[in-house]
RNA sequence: UACCCGGUGGUGUAAUGGCAACACAGAGGGUUUUGGUCCCUCCGUUGGAGGUUCGAGUCCUCCCCGGGUAGCCA
């Protein structure tokens, strides 16, 4: 095989949706076209979970020259709010993705649905059913035995559409009558043992408020809602397989403009992390979280405001993949996804978490020294910037110990490091309170290594950060953790629910934070990586002119936390 | 236990009858004024048993295991 074939034959892998997509386009089904959609109910805000959705439609679109709507799928007046559609498109937006003049609404289409269902009901394919909800279900069999017919499957077409038409009217009372197919109350698959169509609702809908009373159900209204769309491939996870025979079958007994495919793939589920929008509405509603964004939220605008980039999330839904078999993504790859993207992009400022106190005893009291330092050492074009030095420096409390360990690398004392951009420092003397607390430490400087160089070719091992305390600002900063200790968090004792097992330490707020006085000007939103440190961004809703707040988007990956702790597992395990 | 859908390293995805690939995680090493980044090395013979074939992760049969489905939710 020479060179020229090897390359060819090196094109990307299609995922089995993309795959079959290709193969129709190359069949020239529907000429050629490829239109999808992105189908979100508003009864909740976007997650990580619906990214890979969007990505996957908005995203299959593109690469094959088609386009994609956005359409809410609000047949269900009562869990519907007018808050969740307007997050749902300013989620969508933010990731990156435009529906153009494209934005549709189930219950835009009622009127054409409702004429659809007359139709079924005139050819003898839909029944209204009289009997409440529980006989229903007993009438409906179980997973291993047929179901029985409702006595009022066989009434006539006539009365049928009478009785339709007054369902609309409002003629009746929630629940004494549905719409109902007519198809098998024997079949295998119970999706197909005549399925409800049309019930009763008498609630105010936020589109179409009282106009209606009668309101589709998900199987009537989104395989016809699909067809009227003209949309090709209608993508959705895993638990709609069963309806397919019903989508194919509604479609094929009206004289729909179009028969879309349905393909199902696996819906994501992340390590540490609950994706249901039940159970998220139960963090909000019972303010275990401080909202929909709350910055340890899996929503978009949790994420959004916790620092995630557009970017690093559409990487994210790349790398997973689309398939069907059920699986648990580690919540390291989402982490490293945006690690990945911030490295490339946040400025680098330098911050003190945990201040300590250091004084510079060789250096004059009266005098500030502006240091060269690198905006980003993986952005050349970042440029540099000056920051200030003087005697008074707060450094890492974590960077010094009185007894280093094995392999500590930073600051104790007689030791000598490196200040970034600054000098060599030694530690001469250890200052502590009455009880015992480290509160400040005294160190000699060599002004022979300003920029952090020693002419005589001496090394260092550790480098910390610093900032100067006369020049610091004070921050809030959040610390952001997992909002879950067990990989699974549903997994629970006994009747326990899934709360026991939050991360209590999930926010850790720290007050007095130093930073770079160059954040003073920093605007909301605003990304740094902390050297050493972590991506930080500046917090959108709570950070002011009079008080810098700012959240810990991910930590920086830390080998030193890893020797440390496989150390202290050494330990134990020899004692 | 009825029907449907799945099983490839610790995790997630590739390989479309022809040398099991990529990424994450983990371990080890190198570079380094971030214990960051970057670079290198190591870590699976594809749930099991048969069969077809010169050749099977891929096709066939049986078995095992996992998920979904009994809303007037989506």
């Amino acid at each position: 095989m020479d060179h020229k074939q090897k390359t060819e034959q090196k094109t990307e892998s299609l995922d089995f949706i993309r795959t079959r997509i290709a193969e129709d386009v190359a069949q020239n089904k529907n000429n050629g076209s490829v239109h999808t959609r992105f189908p979100p109910e508003p009864n909740g805000y976007l997650h990580i979970g619906h990214a890979k959705s969007i990505c996957l439609n908005f995203g299959v679109a593109k690469e094959f020259n088609g386009k994609c709507n956005l359409r809410f799928d609000d047949t269900n007046p009562a869990k519907e709010e007018v808050e969740y559609v307007q997050s749902i498109q300013e989620d969508v937006h933010w990731l990156g993705y435009d529906w153009e003049d494209r934005i549709f609404y189930t219950s835009g289409y009622f009127e054409k649905l409702y004429e659809f269902a007359v139709e079924l009901i005139r050819k003898g394919f839909a029944y209204v059913d009289s009997l409440s909800a529980e006989e229903i279900r007993e009438y409906r069999g179980t997973l291993t035995e047929p179901g029985r017919e409702s006595p009022y499957r066989n009434r006539s077409v006539a009365e049928n559409l009478d009785l339709f038409e007054r369902m609309r009217a409002g003629e009746f009372t929630g629940g004494t009558h549905v719409l109902r197919a007519k198809i098998d109350m024997a079949s295998p698959n119970i999706v197909m043992r005549d399925p409800t169509l049309y019930r009763i609702r008498k609630a105010t809908h936020h589109r179409t408020g009282d106009a209606w009373c009668i309101y589709p159900m998900y199987d009537f209204a989104h395989c016809l809602s699909d067809a009227i769309e003209g949309i090709t491939h209608s993508l959705c996870t895993l638990e709609f397989e069963n309806n397919r025979p019903l989508y194919d079958w509604v479609l094929d007994h009206v004289s729909a403009p179009c028969h879309p495919q349905q393909i199902e793939f696996a819906r994501l589920n992340l390590s540490y992390t609950i994706l249901s929008k039940r159970k998220l509405l139960k963090l909000v509603e019972d303010g275990y979280v401080s909202g929909w964004d709350d910055p340890r939220m899996p929503t978009i605008s949790g994420m959004r405001r916790r620092g995630f980039t557009p970017q690093s999330i559409r990487n994210f839904c790349v790398r997973i993949g689309v398939a069907k078999f059920n699986s648990i993504v580690d919540i390291e790859l989402l982490e490293h996804s945006i690690r990945e993207d911030l490295n490339k992009r946040a400025p680098r400022v330098m911050g003190v978490l945990q201040p300590l106190r250091v004084v510079i005893e060789n250096y004059s009291a009266d005098k500030t020294e502006y240091l060269n330092a690198v905006n980003n050492p993986e952005d050349p074009d970042a440029g540099t910037r000056q920051v200030p030095f003087s005697r008074i420096l707060y450094i890492e409390k974590e960077d010094f110990r009185e007894e280093p360990p094995k392999k500590f690398f930073r600051l104790a004392p007689g030791r000598e490091v490196r200040l970034r951009y600054a000098y060599f420092i030694t530690c001469t003397d250890v200052i502590k309170d009455e009880q015992g607390n480290v509160v400040e430490l005294r160190c000699t400087y060599d002004p022979q290594t300003r920029g952090g160089d020693s002419p005589d070719g001496r090394k260092v091992k550790g480098t910390l950060h610093w900032v100067s305390a006369a020049h610091a600002v004070t921050a809030e900063v959040r610390l952001y953790d997992r909002l879950f200790l067990k990989r699974n968090p549903d997994e629970v004792n006994g009747n326990e629910i899934f709360a026991v097992n939050l991360n209590p330490d999930s926010l850790v707020t720290l007050q007095n934070c130093r930073v770079e006085p160059g954040l003073k000007n920093a605007a909301p939103g605003e990304i740094f990586q902390f050297e050493r440190k972590g991506y930080f961004c500046i917090d959108t809703k709570d950070s002011s002119m009079e008080k810098l707040v700012v959240n810990r988007t991910v930590s920086l990956r830390d080998s030193w936390a890893k020797i440390e702790k496989a150390g202290e597992q050494k330990e134990k395990s020899t004692k």
